[in-house]
DNA sequence: TGGGTTTCTCAGAGAAATCACAGCTCGGGG
DNA sequence: CCCCGAGCTGTGATTTCTCTGAGAAACCCA
């Protein structure tokens, strides 16, 4: 294996390395067992190697001797507050970019200034999706992963830029809803790969979402709306299994 | 002998095998007895070597010495829920993919997150066919295996894509239902072997099935018209003792 | 606060898949 | 050569799955 490049994880999407090769480190900071166990399990399947801690003590230390490319960080820790916790990680890795975790009511003009070193934050509850993009986009950023693995899926005709939000197809720009963004990037993420609505809700949607199963019908059928109108269809139905997305000329 | 390769087993079945060459381990929980001696039984005969647990807390002791490479978890246990048997699992293997049974009613109430990993899940009742194929995809993905075996099986002319669950012969695309889909890939995955009716109805229908048995031969004849249809014949019935599939040239 | 946008529920229409039933075919033993 | 039982397949009823319109509620930004 040639130290530093990107290579291909079971699902044929591209993953992050770092220069020399080994898997990115990501730190998962989070009091609620629940909370680390899911993005440990979402993390690793991006074949990323995750450590969690369930307080601000016990991040500080496992951040000394982990050393991670990046930390999720719940702002609501037990025994410290976010920002004390934060300047210890900065004492021992000060470029590590940093992803928060927040209540949704939390005060923002301090997580503003929270992100303005490049960091950025997600507030609770979150989709994996979100987390894991924002997350990739902070170690690439970062330059801990060795390549600029370029932000641009493409599929087909169909292209959509994680960083700019754009996507067009055939030439021609589209806009989306930030979930329709969202159910589309993660389609693009496994092309040609029947996903079951269990699994596009739960990595789509929110993980307390509790609603009807037929919004992923739904927003499929917006998709294909703005996506596949009047073109040749991209998105498949593949019925009592779920759907794919795959190039229309195939 | 290439670490991780896929090898031939006696039957003519690929079969996993880990990168040392032994052959794969699956953890079953359940607390119904019926339903781990079905499991262990079929998954034994995939060449695998099967341990099984009653409760959470012989899944955990189990867990810890068999090391297995994959789990199969009943969420419902007498004495512990199943996420925190699944965070205790975890503890001990952290990159183990489990396979959640959850009943079929039990859908709406949370799975949230379940299949967020790249864990899978089935539904009570379940065919064994699909707990296998979803196994045989977790460990493919999760590395225990090797990782090139693709996801594809071939039998002459004739393709299965357990992933995308497109269906090829002599390059010609065919839709098939999600039945016929089930019973080709059992079909396929026991080339030029015999398979009775009833292990077909107990390996593609779900175990609590009761309708009438010619429901086989109505669904062979189903694909015999999709995949044999003017071409040379690859489903042969041999009267009285089932079907079997081999390339048309032989 | 107010209007446009987005998300989501609900429900009905329609399509597709599954399966029971029954009559027909075919192979092989006597 | 006939008969019987195993196997095949057409018909159609029923169930299940999917799509989508309509509208309510939440949200966002000015």
């Amino acid at each position: 294996m040639v130290s530093g490049m990107t290579t291909t994880s079971p699902q044929g999407r591209t993953e992050l390395l770092r220069p020399d090769g080994s898997p990115v480190r990501v730190l998962v900071v989070d009091d609620e067992l629940s909370i680390t166990e899911l993005l440990s399990m979402a993390l690793r399947y991006e074949g990323w190697q995750i450590r969690s801690a369930g307080d601000g003590h016990g991040a500080v230390q496992a951040a000394r001797e982990f050393r991670p490319d990046a930390v999720v960080l719940d702002m609501m820790l037990p025994d410290m507050d976010g920002l004390s916790v934060l300047g210890r990680l900065r004492r021992d890795l000060p470029d590590v970019p940093v992803l928060f975790l927040t209540a949704k009511d939390a005060v923002e003009d301090r997580i503003a200034g929270l992100t303005a070193g490049g960091d950025d934050y997600v507030t609770k509850p979150f989709s994996l999706e979100e987390v894991v993009a924002r997350l990739r986009g902070l170690i690439r950023r970062s330059g801990a992963a060795d390549r600029r693995s370029d932000s641009v899926l493409v599929v087909g005709d169909l292209t959509l830029d994680e960083d700019s939000h754009e996507v067009t197809r055939g030439g021609d720009g589209i806009h989306l809803t930030a979930t329709e963004f969202e159910l589309l990037r993660f389609l693009m993420r496994n092309p040609r790969r029947v996903l079951s609505k269990a699994q596009i809700l739960d990595r789509v949607w929110s993980y307390d979402f509790g609603g009807q199963a037929n919004v992923v019908e739904l927003y499929i059928s917006y998709l294909r709306r703005k996506i596949d109108a009047g073109r040749e269809p991209m998105i498949h139905t593949r019925r009592g299994a779920g759907y794919l997305i795959k190039p229309a000329t195939s």
